[in-house]
DNA sequence: CTGAAAGCGCTTACAG
DNA sequence: CTGAAAGCGCTTACAG
């Protein structure tokens, strides 16, 4: 005789002399119970060691126990620490997270025509997607609660965590502008997909409001690759005009690591000959003594993790609508000095 | 009238005209289905955007559709590099990815006793994890094919994919003595855990053997936490000895890194005074300028997804037992020179 | 090649 | 408080 290889609830309940149904309510809680039963049964699962099959579970209604996460792509190190975020919390919580990643616009095109996570999952992080309105249809289809985090503000009332784009830029043209530079540049990075994205707009708006606000009109930006060439290029860029400007506010710390990158090379000496800031405090940042605006990623993550998992106890039925903004920090370090 | 939430197999077959039990062997490529048949029901399918219910099909002796991949932490670029190539690999073949992170001993633990991941995928990824052999019997249990990658040589035949660490060691200790450096220190980063990590162990005795074939015997070495902190702290460590040493080799680029700022720092000018050689080809180490020892890291991450879905589609009867080493190259930067 | 039917292991009205 | 039964959406012998 083949031993079976799982133990199920039938075996449970012949186990404690119940039927299905009152050990199906005492395993999860449920009230209608009697203590007694209740006691009885429990123990016979645990001398079981029974474990409840998912699948099944969630076939006859209950919840899969599962919540995709979407991202660009997990080689970068925001996305990395925003998962290791999420990743943390689903786990004392025992959710299972299942990844989708849109490395290029193949991907990102197949993932939301077939979607993927349809019926697969609870809920859904989607970490710092531009959507364009279809995208956004298609993710309300999934019909599961959904948490937005960073760069791309949902319009309505969507439960959202992110840090204030605008505001970060101001911090980092506030310190060039305060310790007394007046001829700042920007290099600007701008995603290659055709929509706005939310964290590129805002950051070069900020830099333009706190210019004017300074009296200064029409500073020179130039727009690359989000990417460390793409810093590497804009510096390039800014070099081969006529003058070089003595600050430049670069969109993130990739792109001013690119900068530095092309400064070291030109042998332009910073900060005695041109000032550097970025924004994030990424790793390298340290590492390189990048001054930069810091913005808690780790935290990103966390908080919508807890988001959605308060959602999915909460019955998926209160969908809060929160927008969580998370506080920005000047980090100086040694890339910014006065001008001479 | 409330329309269905999802479309399912019914839908399908009802669509194409017939039965269910021909849309689920048409979907899933089983032969016994005539080609008009099954271009019919392909493209009801695709029309309706159906995607299979992975509940319904595991509950009745289908596969999951479903890879777990267990890393140790995910923000860290060597991890969440191998991930983005098996990401990758699994979005062409539509397979869900359930990532499991094990930052701690605490949540390590947990996963090898509870095994979250039972019944819940068709198999498993491994990467970098040293187990005890309580832990390899654990996931032996889960009972589908696993991969492992890099760090750790299972024993027996299981399919397995990495780099020669003892040779990455050696191509470095070899670049230096190459150079002309007889006084080169290393500095090893040692895992907090009990066990022994076989990358670890590798690096080390590369560095020995190298050395010693050299006619060099006795080398400092210093060990110290793998982080940037790690390498940092090492580096204190070695200036704090009397004498310097021409070159370090460290551990991997990260411990580099730590080491580097330390030098800037203390105003050690390198390669003038010492040359540092890492592992990894780090992104960082492109820019600081460190010469390594490059190890193809996503590719990793690619060919373990490609061995574990040939496992799968070949029935999981083939456990090839292949190990595959990939090859590792010196990259030479401005970080090491010739001494004097 | 094709379909009717049993069954996977649960949850949940519905009765008692 | 408790149980019999329907049903979730599939896969897989078993017949035709």
């Amino acid at each position: 005789m083949i031993p079976k290889q799982t133990v199920n609830m039938t075996d449970v309940a012949r186990h404690s002399g119940v039927s299905i149904a009152s050990v199906s309510r005492a395993l999860r809680g449920e009230p209608g119970v009697s203590l007694v039963t209740r006691d009885r049964i429990l123990s016979a699962a645990r001398e079981l060691s029974y474990v409840v099959s998912p699948e099944a579970s969630r076939l006859s209604g209950g919840a899969t126990g599962r919540v995709g996460v979407v991202v660009p792509r997990i080689d970068a190190w925001f996305y990395s620490t925003v998962l290791a975020g999420i990743a943390d919390e689903f786990d004392t919580v025992g959710v299972d997270l299942v990844l989708c990643t849109l490395p290029d616009s193949a991907a990102r095109h197949r993932f939301f025509e077939a979607l993927p996570l349809r019926r697969k999952v609870d809920a859904v992080v989607v970490v710092s997607l531009p959507l364009t309105s279809r995208e956004r249809t298609r993710i309300d289809q999934l019909n599961v609660p959904t948490v937005f985090v960073g760069g791309h503000h949902p319009d309505g009332n969507r439960s959202w965590i992110g840090i204030d784009d605008e505001l970060a830029a101001r911090q980092a043209v506030g310190h060039l502008l305060h310790i007394g530079h007046r001829d700042i540049a920007m290099i600007q990075a701008a995603d290659d997909t055709d929509i706005p994205w939310a964290t590129d707009q805002a950051r070069i708006s900020g830099f333009h409001h706190q210019m004017r606000e300074a009296g200064l009109h029409d500073p020179t930006v130039v727009t690359v690759k989000w990417s460390i060439e793409g810093g590497s290029r804009g510096m390039e860029m800014l070099l081969s005009n006529s003058r070089l400007p003595t600050a430049v506010f670069c969109h993130s710390d990739e792109i001013a690591l690119g900068a530095l990158r092309t400064l070291r090379r030109a042998g332009v000496s910073v900060p005695q000959q041109i000032s550097i800031i970025g924004v994030d405090d990424h790793p390298s940042a340290e590492l390189t003594d990048l001054t930069t605006v810091a913005q808690p990623v780790r935290d990103q993550g966390q908080i919508a993790a807890r988001k959605v998992l308060r959602q999915l106890t909460t019955d998926g039925v209160e969908n809060d609508g929160a927008m969580t903004t998370l506080p920005t920090r000047l980090v100086i370090r040694g890339s910014t000095a006065s001008p001479h």
